[in-house]
DNA sequence: GGATATAGGTTCCATATCGCAACCTAACAG
DNA sequence: CTGTTAGGTTGCGATATGGAACCTATATCC
């Protein structure tokens, strides 16, 4: 992301985007997911420049999605851990990977797919699920306000609805 | 995303945030499901500069997310509307907000949440799950090559799994 | 102990991208 | 046929990126 937007908390989504929406930013927490701990593990894997890792890594920790300690066996070494906070980007990661698969895929033949480590068994599309499991489309579900909704937020908000066929 | 990545199509994540990682892009997205349809809607909505907003429109509809027509009625006006392409990422976008809202919130005061329409229960988290319904953590899921892995893919990937905890 | 290598950054510069405001064109309205 | 609206495009200054060089603190080697 450029520049600092507009866009002061009107919506979670955007929150969210504030800080994980720059680019590099996901790709550095899915490399954490794959266990790369180490700066120059990233710079390696990802090609990206290393003061523009250097800046990533900072606001990730700041952040607290990630932790920074340095190795107790080499002072040298700065290790790098997903916090709970970044565990929780499991499912937004798995998400989007699946979305590129599906629908980015040229040719149709997808480098790899994803399984069941114990039984090997191919792990479904990430939906939008009811708590009894029932699938849920963008229509099927609505909003409540909460303690923390402002004029401001309400204002920016075409509806408490999601309506994809609206007019 | 500002300039292109020297990542070509290692991941499927980084596939899909070569489209979707840029900023602005899924608020775009994000104000589609909520029914916004034309330009000025879209403008009004994020406050986004219309050269932006312009060259993320075009992309969008490039990419097949969203189509691009001429309103029947009215000759000026321009109808963007979802794919099922961009339909799809409808639970990218809830694991995103619902991640934000559990993460970011300053003081724990939520603006709004997601409930049934139908029913007016909450919807929980988006996880990823097996095909059972059970919740899968990152430990728990592993990748098998499919027809289109490369030697060059396969020099990115740390691992064929995903070992949050190894060394 | 001194030289060298390594890990993790920081600094500097050329370039690409963004935000902003002004301008432009095609279709409608009166 | 003049004015307005929708949807852009064009220039310009501010900002972030990529790349390479440089820096510092810790290990390692002899």
């Amino acid at each position: 992301m450029p520049k600092r937007s507009p866009l002061p908390a009107s919506c979670m989504l955007a929150r969210s985007l504030e800080l994980l929406g720059e680019w590099w930013t996901l790709l550095i927490v899915r490399d954490a997911f794959f266990g790369i701990r180490h700066f120059e593990g990233f710079q390696a894997s990802l090609g990206i420049a290393r003061n523009v890792l250097s800046t990533r890594l900072a606001k990730l920790v700041d952040a607290g999605i990630l932790t920074r300690d340095t190795d107790a066996e080499d002072g040298r070494r700065i290790v790098y851990r997903l916090t709970d906070q970044g565990r929780a980007l499991f499912p937004t990661i798995v998400a989007l990977a699946q979305w590129g698969s599906r629908w980015l895929s040229r040719d149709g033949r997808l480098p790899y797919s994803f399984i069941e480590r114990e039984s090997g068994t191919p792990i479904p599309e990430v939906a939008v699920r009811a708590i009894d499991g029932r699938e849920l489309g963008c229509r099927d579900i609505a909003f409540i306000e909460g303690p923390g909704m402002t004029e401001a937020i309400r204002r920016n908000l075409p509806g408490l609805i999601l309506h994809e066929e609206a007019a």
